[in-house]
DNA sequence: GGATAACGTTCAGTTGACTGAACACCAGCG
DNA sequence: CGCTGGTGTTCAGTCAACTGAACGTTATCC
């Protein structure tokens, strides 16, 4: 009701935030996060995002006062209070408790590397990972991000929203970021996916995003209305994986996703 | 350098920050990690950070737009973006990685419940936990905060410093804040452990976060000028827990933390 | 050495963000 | 029904934050 219908032009430099400080702060952390090293100079900063350095140096000392970013002589650094943010999200999250829970007690889970993922645009983030078997660690470290055609519990989430949506996303022409020889190249090729995916229930993932590594993986039913975008996702070696595994893993997958997604029940 | 020993007078309206409104966001989103939910509404942290309605509004919509709060109907709670940039911190640090590295190889360590903490102040922040033996997880979430007198890293940390910052931190008869019957009370108590702890090179805490378990921790020597001060500990059952087992820990942390702070070597 | 380049910091002027009171809205209640 | 206490939103005036060109300082180079 309240939106204004006018396009908003968000183009040129009136992005036209209500409080343009804290996007431009939120942008500086972006960008330290998003850079190679971790550790850029205020003259960097200045430069990637596009403002001033006068002011990216008043920035940077409020953001350090309140521990968001770590100064060390001339570079910065983000800051260890994000740590303490970051676990509160997920502190906050029932389903990863109960995810770690389940894990534990669960025949067939219990011995694999299982993880749970969030929907966020065309990428997934990995909240939380439990490692049945420690001889084996693939790295994938949570707070990652990747894109969703690239993972089984990516195409699992997208499976799930409406086409109009998807069409937006993914036209068929579009190109998808590739990882090995079998990641998916195009829209198309990924919608053909969605519609299999619908069909059975759960994802799979064959060597897309490493070669050797198989992945199967299920949405979480959305609990509530605005709540996040779940899903499961279980990762093994193409080498020692079997079918008969896999439907037992994806039984048990879809279990704790019932689970996650109807508490208490 | 940069700490100011002054009490800053954070009454009236003068905090003087060069950006109040991202000192202020920080404070929102602060509240936001502090409360018992983890759900606010506008007016709730309207009252808690102490500033109108009307810009805690805005400040919202910008910390909305920037994913780092999410808006549920009436209820803000953090957002997303937050556990992406607290997993980059995480992720560039060097330690964090050599850390899990170690503990699978080693012959001890491998079998024990290790995590890896950060000193912030007089708390210590966990980073990371090895789970060696899956069957006992003492929860303990990566993120959470304990006070330094609680724990051995904590101990381990703080014996560190030099003895007019902990005179300050801790004057004699400071009360320290209580957990178990057997947690310190005093900061005279503390310091006559501190000395203790410097003597023999290691931290020892005998159930006093949590009765039942005890724990072994070390400091890991700083890395550079400015890095963070990092410790590591096991924790064990004080059941199951020999001082045989002690020392073979101890010998292990100490070689792990001598690791991490000279790279390469 | 001297010159150049790049860094972070300073400062006064001006633009734009913050405020506080009034508004519109919903739920509970006598 | 009309009131009360609560919510979140709007708006114009004022005060303060942002800017950009200047500075002082430190590294890099021939």
């Amino acid at each position: 009701m309240a939106d204004s219908p006018i396009p908003v032009s968000s183009d040129k430099s009136g992005t036209s935030s209500p409080a343009p400080a804290v996007t431009r702060a939120a942008a500086v952390l972006d960008a330290l996060a998003a850079s190679a090293t971790g550790r850029l100079t205020l003259s960097d900063l200045s430069r990637e995002v596009g403002i001033p350095k006068s002011s990216t140096s008043n920035l940077l000392l409020a953001l350090e006062e309140a521990r968001l970013v770590n100064r060390q002589g001339a570079e910065f650094t983000l800051g260890r209070k994000l740590v303490e943010l970051g676990a509160a999200y997920l502190g906050r999250m029932d389903e990863v408790q109960e995810f770690y829970r389940y894990c534990e007690q669960a025949s067939v889970l219990s011995r694999e590397t299982v993880r749970i993922a969030m929907l966020d645009g065309t990428n997934v983030i990995y909240l939380a990972r439990y490692e049945g078997h420690p001889a084996v660690r693939l790295t994938s470290n949570i707070g990652d991000k990747m894109p969703v055609s690239l993972c089984a519990v990516g195409k699992a989430l997208i499976a799930r929203l409406n086409v109009h949506d998807i069409e937006e996303m993914f036209p068929d022409d579009a190109e998808l970021p590739v990882l090995t020889p079998k990641s998916l190249r195009t829209g198309g090729e990924l919608k053909a996916q969605l519609r299999e995916i619908r069909e059975q229930g759960f994802a799979f993932e064959d060597e897309e995003s490493t070669t050797g590594v198989v992945c199967l993986a299920v949405a979480v039913p959305t609990r509530g209305a605005h709540g996040p975008s779940l899903g499961l996702s279980v990762t093994a070696l193409k080498a020692t994986y079997t079918p008969e595994q896999g439907s037992q893993i994806v039984k048990e997958l879809q279990e704790l996703a019932h689970s996650l997604g109807n508490p208490m029940g």
